[in-house]
DNA sequence: GTATGTACCTGCGGGC
DNA sequence: TGCCCGCAGGTACATA
């Protein structure tokens, strides 16, 4: 599932790949892919425009357009963007196409579930105003005390919650809290200092682990770079779809349970 | 303001 | 072998 690492990972793709390119041509063809507006105004209002940079803010990519807008993507549970000749066979679940001037490639969505969308909007990008401080480049330890503080829900449905910081997800979430020692449920009225601190650096140390890695690519392969490679940033998840396993740092069991609806993956004597 | 639950959707795996 | 059902999950929205 694309969290912050591996949409981090898309953007420098297209940043190095498509960046300062004009579009020649944008077609839609999912049904649900633009949905905030109408999907030919979409294509034409792209068409003809130049990309001038990717910018990534939580799951959100923004691609600054020379008009002073912004074409906005978000992968949701399974969109991919990859980039392929455009004589390259079409996946199943292709959902648009945009072929950029003097490029061998072109940009294609793909996404299975449908949930990933694309929209365009102006340039403060209004849509984004509910985020909370990106957890990659702009979280600080005082800026997550503070958000933290006086809500009551467990810490797990804090991380979750874009409004606290942006870009972690079900996965990240999880390994966070491990590497900080933190269990799920914890509030943040229980946290010392000291166990703040640890939950800062976890968040610092597992994205920028994650990013160096370019993603998570898990069983069902839902995530991969613009080529189609996968990620090796699993290869470092130490709870994360690891039920019965042992922990890598005490030895017991790796526990599951739901939070928020969320499977949720523990280590239950080292984590308090 | 905050917390919780649900809808959206398709592919996959388990059970029968 | 084939069918059916539940699960997976990010966000917006409704409800408490």
């Amino acid at each position: 599932m694309p969290e912050l690492p591996e949409v981090e990972t898309v953007r420098r793709g297209l940043q190095e790949h498509v960046a300062g390119r004009r579009m020649v041509d944008v077609r839609v063809t999912g049904r649900r892919t633009v949905r905030r507006l109408d999907q030919t105004d979409f294509e034409i209002r792209l068409t003809g425009r130049r990309v001038e940079s990717f910018e990534r803010i939580g799951k959100f990519l923004i691609a600054r357009l020379d008009d002073g807008s912004a074409w906005m993507t978000h992968l949701r549970m399974s969109g991919q963007l990859l980039l392929r000749p455009p004589t390259a066979e079409l996946a199943k679940h292709t959902h648009a196409r945009v072929q950029f001037e003097d490029s061998d490639v072109e940009l294609r969505f793909v996404d299975p579930r449908t949930f990933g969308e694309m929209w365009i909007t102006s340039s403060e990008l209004p849509e984004l105003s509910h985020l909370g401080p990106d957890a990659y480049d702009e979280l600080t330890l005082e800026e997550l005390s503070e958000r933290l503080s006086r809500r009551k829900s467990g810490l797990k449905t804090l991380l979750l919650d874009q409004s606290v910081t942006a870009g972690l997800g079900n996965i990240y979430t999880d390994e966070v809290l491990w590497q900080a020692r933190l269990r799920f449920d914890r509030q943040p009225a229980q946290l010392r200092d000291e166990d703040l601190l640890a939950l800062f650096d976890s968040i610092r140390v597992v994205l920028r682990r994650a990013v160096e890695a370019r993603g998570s690519t898990l069983v069902d392969a839902q995530y991969v770079d613009l080529f189609g490679k996968a990620g090796e940033a699993q290869l470092y998840h130490q709870v994360y779809d690891r039920r019965g396993k042992p922990c890598s740092r005490c030895g017991a069991l790796i526990a599951r349970t739901k939070v928020s609806g969320r499977s949720t993956y523990f280590c239950e004597n080292c984590q308090i």
